[in-house]
RNA sequence: CCGCCUGUAGCUCAGCUGGAUAGAGCAACGGACUUCUAAUCCGUAGGUCAGAGGUUCGAGUCCUCUCAGGCGGGCCA
């Protein structure tokens, strides 16, 4: 906070300056971080473009500038550098007592914003493209949090899509032998096969992740279903009959009702009730979301409400949507061409899509069915508010709570069950509500999807625009990022792991990286990589200790470091790159990773506790402010104690530009600078009171930042020991 | 064909309102552990910032073109 304040304090004053002295206006003066400390702590190359219009040097012009500025009472001196660059030299104790003294709480807005984020298809277990989705919507939410905005966090759905409804075909249809291989057991008649499927559902409550859960075994049946489609043209028409059954919905039937009827089909030889394949779709639906909730919870993500795309169709989300469309005039009836019959949006008055061979989007098809845009449009208007009734009124879900939960810290793992906090499910009765809880009206809405799906999130947001709402439409947001792809060496490692063959050509294998896909059962499972990362910590922790010594707190230690490894990979690469996932790189703990940042933390902590062991002196306490020496700090120290101070323009930055790379940058930038000071700036073994008094300080300091940055900011735990 | 993204050290990547000497990590080589725990640090070596033009006092960053790779442009979701 400090930094951000002087420097628009500075920006102002030498606005003014350069108003009063040269009649001149410059409206957006921007100090930067120059390369390096001699030249200053902060700088405005400003006057080399004034050269021209003054008729004067660069030089001159900072110098009269220097001159006639009403500095803020932080800036100690003023330098003309260069061919005219103004260096500004901060008070340093000034500023490092400021930062010592702890920054006032941030402001709060007052509106809501709306983060999208994890989305995962309840057909099959989370992989880790996944968590590239969820960790980055989650460091989002972060630092909006951070900044005193209010975040509503939302996991969308899709349970009436085809994907859940290829699970249920393989349970129903999929030959027995391979149903029964799927799910790892000897053939059986279906029935029992059913029962199997049915007993791995597992409770109504968010289980603790584990790699033998029923996301596992979807993840078995899906591809077995998806490959067998273009083979068995019979097989292949169940897909329909289940969607449709789907769609049509359960009607309220109970579960076990619906297995006695399954069951009963298939001994009785009938065909199956179109009610009870829609109950086991549900079941099977979420037993999978409460399978992701679990994997999530594990990297400390969390939830507020979770939409579900058949409240969307029940409760008429679209079809209001539709009447608001028309009433606008933004969709036509086709009466020929190529799509005769179906309800289109045009998008030709877009100067985005004014280039595209054909720029009208089908929102309903020929046959009366709406597409996922189209659901899309309505679920985007009601998270901004704007889906209303023909009365004004909101046109809203019902609620009910879906689970509690509760957090220990801020980058501790979620534990569901029981809690404070409320994660709440829409449902198809509107008269349902939470106490003390709404849904939805936000003010501004990000989608964290991936950047494949761009041009479907531009046609949501034109469709936001075109019905007269362009500021909110320039308040939906779509983030979007890179897939995680596999490379060639982290495919054939998982072929050796998991002794099958994803039969890829050559050619294939010879490209940087192979996509990952759910269909084709090719990815590496979220909970699986987190296993393997937990023991390979576990691993490095035990190497470490030395003889025999093995914590006992080993299992703890272990799972913070994997989160932090795993987190801080996906928050350090820049989001419009493909990640190309590779086991040695992903297991690394040495060098630019999570580890190397847990440790210089730890580190620090270490510090204080060896003081107060052998000293009696523990961490820089507030009230010693007064007891520091007035010497100013050397460079080395100085330069840590300024990258702490920079930490809300990093945030801010990091969040316009949707870009946690910077946020990765400047906490890797403040543990390398930690890390070197540690070896130059003794603590323990010092004999000068003031040094170590200064060195506390800033260690402190950095210590606390460390713990802002990792657990607050990137969800990375910082843990007792490693 | 049109649109978006990417191309920076051997490898993986930072470099984000155009600024001063292009940075990390890994790999390589040489050093520092009876120490505030070496998951660390210090040093050496490694670059026509894909290529060519342009704008600018100044370009890895902005514009144009070319080349290479990826992804979109479904009455799939």
């Amino acid at each position: 906070m400090p930094l951000t304040t002087i420097r628009e304090r500075s920006a102002a004053a030498l606005a003014a300056a350069l108003q009063a002295e040269f009649d001149h206006t410059v409206d957006d003066i921007f100090l930067e971080i120059p390369p390096n400390r001699e030249m200053g702590d902060l700088a405005w190359p400003g006057a080399l473009p004034l050269a021209r219009i003054f008729k004067k040097s660069p030089r001159a012009i900072a110098e009269a500038l220097a001159e006639k500025t009403d500095w803020p009472e932080e800036i100690d001196r003023v330098e003309i550098a260069g061919p005219g660059f103004l260096n500004l030299f901060l008070k340093r104790s000034a500023i490092f007592r400021q930062l010592l003294e702890g920054s006032e709480k941030e402001y709060a807005t007052g509106s809501k914003t709306i983060v999208e984020h994890t989305n995962i298809n309840p057909n099959k277990a989370a992989h880790i493209g996944h968590l590239r989705n969820s960790v980055l919507g989650d460091i989002l939410v972060r630092c909006q949090r951070h900044l005193g905005h209010e975040v509503e966090v939302q996991n969308y759905i899709d349970d009436t899509g085809v994907q859940v409804a290829d699970v249920v075909v393989g349970i129903l249809y999929l030959p027995e032998p391979d149903l029964a291989a799927a799910l790892g057991i000897e053939t059986a008649r279906r029935d029992d096969l059913i029962d199997h499927v049915v007993g791995a559902l597992g409770p109504d409550q968010v289980p603790h992740a584990s790699t033998t859960d029923f996301d596992d075994l979807s993840w078995e049946i899906y591809p077995r279903v998806t490959n067998l489609y273009p083979e068995d043209e019979v097989f292949a028409g169940r897909r329909a009959e289940v969607l449709h059954a789907v769609e049509a919905g359960c009607d309220g039937m109970d579960l076990d009702e619906a297995v006695f009827s399954l069951k009963g089909s298939v001994i009785a030889g009938e065909i199956f009730s179109e009610r009870a394949i829609a109950r086991l779709a549900g079941a099977v639906a979420s037993s999978n979301v409460r399978c992701h909730l679990a994997t999530m919870a594990r990297l400390g993500v969390s939830y507020d409400v979770l939409p579900h795309e058949s409240d969307i169709l029940h409760l008429g989300f679209w079809a209001r949507a539709f009447e608001m469309l028309k009433e606008a005039g933004a969709i036509r009836l086709e009466s020929d061409g190529k799509n005769n019959g179906c309800w289109v949006m045009s998008l030709a008055e877009s100067p985005e899509f004014a280039d595209m061979e054909d720029p009208d989007k089908i929102l309903v098809r020929s046959n009366g069915t709406v597409t996922y845009t189209g659901k899309d449009i309505a679920y985007q208007l009601w998270k901004l508010g704007l889906l209303t009734d023909p009365d004004g009124a909101l046109h809203d879900f019902g609620y009910q709570s879906f689970a509690t939960w509760e957090q220990s810290g801020p980058a501790q793992p979620v534990r569901y069950i029981e809690g404070r906090h409320t994660l709440a499910r829409t449902t198809s009765n509107r008269v349902q509500t939470i106490a003390g809880h709404t849904f939805g009206n936000g003010r501004t809405v990000y989608n964290v999807i991936d950047v494949r799906q761009s041009y479907p999130q531009k046609v949501v947001k034109e469709a936001v625009r075109i019905l007269g709402h362009a500021s909110e439409a320039d308040r939906s947001i779509h983030f979007a990022y890179e897939m995680v792809a596999l490379t060639p060496a982290a495919i054939r490692e998982i072929e050796k792991r998991s002794g099958k063959s994803f039969g890829l050509s050559d050619e294939q294998m010879a490209k940087a990286f192979v996509e990952m896909s759910g269909r084709k059962g090719i990815g590496v499972k979220a909970d699986e990589f987190l296993d393997i990362l937990e023991a390979a910590a576990a691993d490095a922790i035990t190497e470490r200790a030395g003889d025999g010594d093995i914590p006992d707190d080993l299992p703890r230690r272990a799972r913070s470091i994997s989160v932090g490894a795993l987190r801080y990979l996906m928050a350090k690469q820049s989001r419009n790159r493909v990640l190309a996932f590779d086991f040695d790189e992903a297991l690394a703990f040495e060098g630019d990773t999570g580890p190397y940042l847990q440790y210089s933390a730890v580190r620090a902590n270490k510090i204080f506790d060896k003081l107060r062991a052998r000293r009696g002196e523990g961490r820089f306490e507030r009230t010693e402010i007064s007891s520091l020496a007035d010497t100013e700090l050397p460079d080395d120290l100085w330069a840590l104690v300024l990258e702490c101070a920079r930490r809300h323009d990093v945030v801010r930055q990091a969040i316009d530009n949707l870009e946690f790379s910077l946020l990765a940058g400047h906490v890797h930038n403040l543990a390398q600078l930690f890390h070197k000071l540690y070896h130059g700036h003794p603590i323990v073994p010092e004999e000068d009171e003031n040094l170590r008094l200064m060195r506390r300080a800033v260690f402190t300091l950095f210590a606390d930042e460390m713990k802002i940055v990792l657990e607050e900011l990137l969800g990375i735990p910082v843990p007792e020991e490693m």
